[in-house]
DNA sequence: GCCAACGTTGGC
DNA sequence: GCCAACGTTGGC
């Protein structure tokens, strides 16, 4: 069982709207940073819990959880001429982008804004802060119940 | 909207 | 295979 943080802009998609697809779940597409793939493609296996971070908006931070539902399989919107998503160097046989289904699982008490990660020493060696621009990216189990802790104040 | 960080592309 | 140009992310 491992631990992850997945970005998203709450304009696009916001955790309430993981939340209301309920158990049926969502699908994680539209992934298209190598880094980020290969977590994916590699790492991500079901029950895995997830961090939901909300970016490019008012309220940056984290502000609830969810899990892994479903393995990597081709993301199916490469392969979609009329998605955004579309990459003409994907096949079939050989796609190169990966999504996975998850589902919600909770919402914080308190959004936990990046200010506040940034300044506690416990979470100096997130990928979060050390590194920006990764919209899936591994956390720790010690990051994991140290932020669940502080969620809990 | 600005701009820094950084990944990708493409000419050579 | 180098590296400059370019595009995207994402905080502020």
């Amino acid at each position: 069982m491992n631990y992850w943080l997945f970005k998203t802009e709450p304009d696009d998609i916001s955790l309430d709207d993981i939340k209301a697809a309920k158990t049926k779940g969502l699908r994680w597409d539209g992934i298209r940073n190598y880094q980020a793939r290969n977590f994916l493609r590699d790492q991500l296996a079901i029950g895995d819990g997830i961090f939901i971070y909300h970016s490019q908006c008012k309220a940056v931070g984290i502000v609830g959880t969810a899990e892994v539902t479903r393995a990597a399989y081709a993301d199916p919107a490469q392969f979609d001429p009329n998605s955004k998503y579309f990459d003409a160097k994907a096949t079939t046989d050989r796609p190169r982008w990966f999504c996975v289904d998850i589902r919600y699982t909770g919402t914080l008490k308190n959004l936990l804004p990046l200010s506040q990660l940034k300044v506690d020493p416990a979470l100096s060696d997130m990928v979060l802060i050390k590194q920006g621009r990764l919209s899936i990216q591994p956390v720790t189990l010690m990051e994991w119940r140290h932020i669940q802790t502080l969620a809990a104040d």
